[in-house]
RNA sequence: AGGAGCGUAGCUCAGGGGGAGAGCACUUGCUUGACACGCAAGGGGUCGGGAGUUCAAAUCUCCCCGUUCCUACCA
């Protein structure tokens, strides 16, 4: 490959679309299920097809990707889904306003040609986020993109719903249900979320039928009086037992009512008294189911008052409603009591619009037996989530669960496959549209008008988007999933789910691990939000600082368990780092942009010390990095490869080979050379996950690629041969001296720019044979003109000094030494080194420290001991060193 | 009401029985051969408080304080 100058900073825009295309074009992430290697697969979150990109997906898709790309360098067939789903209610309300703004309504449209008009919204819009997460660099299979509202996962979800009525867990019912008068449809539990709300608290009093006394309920909604069925009171309540038994007569309806005792009524609360709706309150229901109480419901889907209310109220809006039934209870002087009251209410999660409870025919999902399957999996460790503390959550919710609400009172989703007939009232549930009634044999049937819940089709989603029912390849391959990632908000929405179906229908769970990542929070620490205008957009971002900064971000900050406090000058912050490879990479093509020449690692790896050094470092990175990403430890995969790319490799690596590089001894320059590419490439390889682009725009400007294509690269082979403690030890002295010399000349305010002489005396040989070889490293880095080591090697009169290790260093000065300043510098160094001495003496002179500590902790206690004993030592002596001097000038 | 998490350097956070760490910020000095999106040297912490277990506690247990979140309910 021919080598070009590269510009001198990291240009992202220029080289991102570039290499999305090349992946694609070259069919990268399209495995085939019949090719070698394990397999591997990862199902997308299917996002809301009306969505846009957020932190949150920006998170979840690095970290995917990061897991696929991984795998993939490991060999194995990576298969990861990508698509989106229907998104029932969002979607049809996004089309429905826009109807609205053309002066237009769905009910105008009709059915059909709704429909019509949400798919082709869906054909102009709907690709928006898919495309955003392509930007991302997502390592996706767009020849397997998915939509829960295909044909094939169509099929799917009537076949589900068949066999799952067949098997009694489908079941239609009156039920209460939570019901949003704007969407005009049915909620599952899951989709009413709570807020505080301040409204008042209305004591009404409720006349006792054959007494003069009367019991005082208390209610935030007194328009559903029109509706209650029974009053009710604690069994041990002393203040009402007489009325027990008794009728209440119900103002402005004059309906009798009995006055029933349940455990469940709070006698602190109110007045301990409460009224019984059974159709409009959640709790009244199941109370009136417990006691055969009466279910009047006197609002419709529109939440107006019906013709089971008293004349007068009917058509009323409830909130219209609310407020003559208080001025007529206030009139009849039963109202006894308005307090202010604040309280949560239940809104619709989509419209934010109170919801009410409603009593009508729904269909339900029987959850119980599906829950204890979906249970039992996870207890078996058949599917493992992590980190580990969502699990209690999990059961939690599966302990609780109750039966789920899966019709929708709108147009745009799955239509329920059943038809009642219209002749017979037959209900047939069918896969296929049926022509006749198999119960009267009649020919006209209707088709049930309501849809499924989105979550209904999601949760099929890691065996659907495989092709089933049809038993493909694809499924025998892939299923179950290695992993599904997401966020905690969806654990009960769709994990849950997903495990039901999945165990129902495959008889084997829908993925191995279920990580549950951070959520991304602004800087304060709030949830981003739309309503708070608090979000960071990562596309503004990625066009800011670059995908990879971004990533990189994400990554660096993805500890498990925790949540993500994310700012923008953190990704600014890692652009730099994106940069500093990009600069690294240009340095070194300067050096081997025609190659480096063939030359085994061993036999490098003895031209220097710093290339054993970098050898040795890059062994251990590989496995930590590994170890880190299939741990899901994501911030401690980057932190590592922060940490050796900038610290090790240019801090002193980069800085020590220039030497070589531009010397005159062939072999340390081609020892150089070759170390040089090699690590320059392995780390570009161990990066490539988390930082795809800047790292694949390297790898095409490297000569002497095979693979062109570095997604396809394997994970780099481990050469555990080339760890070496003694070159690492080395090179740690190596540094300690760098460092003395550099502290000396910083804290003297010497000029970088003038040359000094460094002497390290040392008494150990192997120490002073390993100096003396490094002489014109430690100059170069040290700005020396001389350097010397050895055991003989004397201090010079005028010089400044320091211990490093057991060795001591002087630097000799011309001009006068400031003794005073000179002393000071030891001391605080001799005070540190005391400090810690004290503590590692006391630890030893402990007995029981000596004898119940294990022997390895002890020894290398002892160790310590010694290297601070003689550090202090030399530092004793560098300080009477100076004593004398200055006694000798006094 | 039940459950979970968090509290470590100015900020954001790793770590998780045996030397208190990183990044950013800060101070000082630098157009040193790729990089000022940089280089070099440095300062900075009762690891929220208290008790216990242990030879040894930032780490384990208990209590308290502060904080964030989840679930359920709220007539």
């Amino acid at each position: 490959m021919t080598s070009e100058a590269l510009s001198k900073g990291y240009e992202p825009a220029d080289v991102e679309a570039k290499w999305i295309a090349y992946w694609q074009d070259e069919k990268t992430f399209t495995p085939d299920p019949d090719g070698p290697g394990e397999p591997y697969s990862i199902v997308i979150p299917p996002p809301n097809v009306t969505g846009a990109l957020h932190m949150g997906h920006a998170l979840n898709i690095t970290i995917q990707d990061i897991l696929c790309r991984y795998h993939r360098q490991l060999g194995r067939k990576v298969l990861w889904v990508p698509g989106t789903d229907h998104a029932g209610i969002a979607t049809q309300n996004v089309v429905e306003r826009s109807l609205a703004a053309a002066g237009s309504s769905r009910e105008e449209l009709g059915r059909e040609a709704f429909i019509e008009r949400v798919w082709k919204w869906r054909e102009e819009y709907g690709g928006k986020i898919l495309n955003q997460i392509s930007r991302l660099g997502a390592s996706v299979d767009w020849s397997r993109e998915r939509f829960t509202m295909d044909e094939g996962l169509s099929k799917a979800v009537r076949e589900v719903f068949v066999r799952l009525y067949e098997d009694g867990l489908i079941y239609q019912g009156d039920y209460i249900i939570n019901w949003c008068p704007r969407c005009h449809t049915a909620l599952a539990d899951l989709e009413v979320e709570y807020a505080p709300h301040i409204g008042k608290l209305y004591h009404i009093r409720y006349p006792v039928e054959g007494t003069e006394t009367f019991v005082t309920v208390a209610t935030t909604r007194p328009e559903t009086l029109l509706g209650d069925t029974a009053v009710a009171v604690h069994p041990e309540d002393e203040r009402y037992k007489d009325v027990v038994g008794k009728f209440a007569i119900l103002p402005l309806v004059g309906r009798r009512i009995p006055i029933i005792a349940d455990a469940y009524v709070e006698r602190e609360f109110g007045t301990g008294c409460l009224k019984v709706t059974p159709a409009h309150d959640m709790n009244d229901f199941e109370l009136g189911r417990k006691h055969g109480l009466e279910v009047i419901a006197v609002q419709d889907a529109a939440g107006r008052i019906n013709e089971n209310a008293p004349e007068k109220y009917r058509g009323l809006d409830r909130l219209a409603a609310r407020k003559a039934v208080v001025e007529d209870l206030k009139e009849l002087t039963l109202l006894d009591d308005i307090r202010d009251y604040e309280h949560n209410v239940g809104e619709c999660y989509r419209c934010r619009t109170v919801i009410e409870p409603f009593v009508s025919k729904q269909w339900f999902v029987k959850t119980g037996p599906l829950a204890k399957v979906a249970r039992k999996a996870v207890e078996d460790g058949r599917t493992i989530i992590l980190p580990d503390q969502w699990t209690k959550t999990y059961y939690d919710w599966l302990d609780n669960i109750r039966d789920w609400c899966v019709s929708r009172q709108i147009w745009w989703g799955h239509r329920i496959p059943a038809w009642t007939c219209d002749s017979c009232g037959e209900l047939v549930v069918a896969r296929e549209t049926p022509t006749s009634c198999p119960a009267c044999g009649g020919s006209r049937l209707t088709q049930d008008p309501d849809v499924l819940d989105t979550w209904f089709s999601s949760a099929l989603w890691p065996f659907t988007t495989m092709g089933w029912p049809d038993q493909t390849k694809e499924l025998a391959t892939f299923y179950p999933t290695s992993v599904l990632s997401t966020a905690f908000d969806i654990l009960f929405f769709w994990v849950a789910r997903m495990m039901m179906m999945g165990l129902h229908f495959m008889d084997e769970v829908p993925f191995r691990h279920v990580y549950i990542h951070a959520l991304v929070r602004d800087a304060e620490g709030r949830k981003m939000s739309k309503s708070l205008g608090n979000g960071i957009d990562p596309l503004a971002m990625m066009e800011r600082y670059g995908t990879d900064a971004l990533r990189f971000t994400l990554a660096a900050f993805a500890a498990m368990g925790r949540d993500i406090k994310l700012a923008e000058e953190r990704i600014e912050g890692y652009r730099h780092f994106i940069n500093k490879m990009w600069n690294a990479a240009r340095f070194a093509l300067m050096h081997v942009a025609d190659g480096a020449p063939e030359m085994e690692l061993s036999q490098a790896a003895k031209a220097g010390l710093c290339h054993a050094m970098i050898l040795s470092r890059l062994e251990r990175l590989k496995g930590t990095v590994s170890r880190a990403i299939e741990g899901y430890q994501f911030n401690e995969a980057a932190q590592e490869l922060y940490g050796f790319f900038w610290r090790e490799f240019c801090d002193w690596y980069l800085e020590m080979a220039k030497v070589d590089l531009g010397g005159e001894d062939e072999f340390k320059k081609g020892a150089a050379k070759r170390v040089l590419l090699t690590v320059l490439s392995e780390t570009l390889t161990l990066m490539h996950p988390i930082v795809p682009f800047v790292t694949q725009e390297i790898w095409s400007k490297l000569p002497g690629t095979a693979e062109p294509n570095l997604a396809k690269v394997p994970y780099p082979p481990l050469r555990t041969e080339l760890i070496s403690d003694e070159a690492e030890a080395a090179m740690e002295l190596l540094r300690l001296v760098v460092v003395g010399v550099r502290n000396i000349r910083a804290e003297l305010n010497i000029n970088p720019g003038v040359k000094l002489t460094a002497l390290v005396h040392a008494e150990d040989a192997a120490q002073a044979a390993s100096l003396t070889a490094n002489a014109a490293m430690i100059s170069f880095m040290a700005k020396l003109e001389r350097f010397e080591a050895g055991p003989d090697v004397a201090a010079p009169k005028a010089s400044a000094s320091a211990a490093c290790g057991s060795c001591a260093l002087f630097v000799p000065l011309s001009g006068a030494v400031d003794f005073d300043v000179e002393f000071l510098r030891l001391s605080k160094e001799e005070v540190k080194t005391v400090k810690e001495l004290t503590v590692v003496e006391k630890k030893l002179g402990n007995e029981d420290f000596v004898s119940r500590a294990p022997a390895d902790v002890v020894a290398k206690e002892r160790e310590k001991q010694d290297a601070l004993s003689e550090k202090l030592a030399r530092l004793r002596e560098l300080k009477d060193r100076i004593r004398k001097l200055m006694a000798e000038e006094a």
